[in-house]
DNA sequence: AAACTCTTCAACCGCAACATG
DNA sequence: ACATGTTGCGGTTGAAGAGTT
């Protein structure tokens, strides 16, 4: 069974050849494409227009970049996959010379299994309940790491006084330390209004991570505060974390010796270089140096994986 | 060396949105 | 308002090559 448009007519199908790739290169580049339909019967190709639509985008077109994905690349598909989803064209938009087809395929070979053998979901981003990450070690031969990144912030603040730039460190807990727990879910229907609602009231917990955020003002779409609380709230009051998904799990009571340490995790936070912050400081982080890392571990992994996309299309991703 | 399994990725499929008559 | 054609997208398939037994 062929495309619909054509139907009429007998139309190779399968992989192409050079020669084909050449007279449908030497056609565009002569005349265009004009309307899709009309390029096989001009270009002399037995294909489908659909099919020489596609060759040409994926393979042909000269402005691709060929090649294995960069780093830098691999990085950008994994913060604006995580706000966006599979929208691999829209992710590709990002990527210049990069097809959505390609970046789908190198999502779905490779890093969706780097995700993985990390403890990370790769549809939202979040933390794999136990079960899940046991059910995938299972399946996974490269996943023998110790401890796993939970909370990755790269991006610029600022303290109160406006005036010192801060790289907030990588915190990270061994295997043993995971736990996760659902937030019973009582969404609002309005995926915006839960946005919205997630965005000015919730408590993001940033599973693993020593941090208790909270986002205390959006009211500007450029720039966001969020307050660092101490360890208590999350520990006592409510040990748990956003995960739509997650299967509840009991939350183990920390021994004094945990506690000890994550209170040295506090302090280490709050103390950078020189620069001594209050444990209940507020930051400022700014829209134009605020980096997608910082995103990942607070805004988009708690609030918003809650088929929030026509959120999504608000964003604005101007890079 | 052969058989089997796994991985990659080009190409296909079906659907939705949009354009046009 | 409707029918038809076109374009773009995301999910899926399967051939080919690589790796393993």
């Amino acid at each position: 069974m062929g495309h619909r448009c054509c139907t009429k007519q007998k139309v190779k199908r399968g992989l192409w050849s050079p020669e084909e790739d050449d007279k449908l290169v030497k056609h565009i580049t002569a005349h265009g494409h004009g309307s899709w339909s009309s390029v096989p019967k001009l270009a002399g190709l037995q294909r489908c227009g659909k099919s020489c639509r596609l060759r040409w985008i994926n393979y042909l077109r000269p402005d691709l970049k060929r090649g294995s994905f960069t780093a830098e690349e691999e990085q950008i598909i994994i913060d604006v996959h995580r706000i966006l989803g599979n929208r691999w064209a829209q992710i590709a938009k990002h990527l210049p010379g990069r097809t959505d087809n390609e970046v789908k395929n190198f999502w779905n070979s490779c890093i969706k299994k780097k995700l993985l053998s990390q403890g990370l979901d790769p549809k939202t981003h979040n933390l794999l309940s136990l079960r899940q990450r046991a059910s995938n070690k299972a399946s996974c031969k490269h996943s023998q790491q110790s401890s796993f990144t939970v909370f990755n912030i790269t991006s610029q603040a600022r303290d109160t006084n406006n005036t010192v730039m801060m790289a907030a460190p990588v915190v990270t807990f061994p295997d043993n330390q995971t736990m996760a727990k659902q937030i019973p879910s009582s969404e609002p229907p309005n995926p915006n209004a839960a946005y919205a609602q997630n965005l000015n009231e919730s408590t993001i917990h940033p599973y693993g991570s020593s941090l208790d955020t909270t986002i205390v003002s959006s009211s500007s779409p450029s720039s966001t505060s969020i307050q660092l609380h101490g360890l208590g709230n999350m520990l006592y009051e409510n040990p748990c974390i956003w995960d739509a998904n997650a299967i509840v799990e009991t939350i183990e009571e920390p021994s004094a010796e945990g506690l000890q340490s994550l209170q040295q995790d506090k302090e280490k936070i709050c103390q950078i270089g020189t620069h001594k912050f209050d444990t209940d400081a507020s930051f400022e982080i700014e829209g134009g140096s605020f980096d997608l890392g910082l995103l990942e571990s607070t805004l988009m992994s708690a609030a918003m994986y809650r088929d929030l996309s026509c959120t999504m299309d608000d964003f604005g991703w101007n890079f």
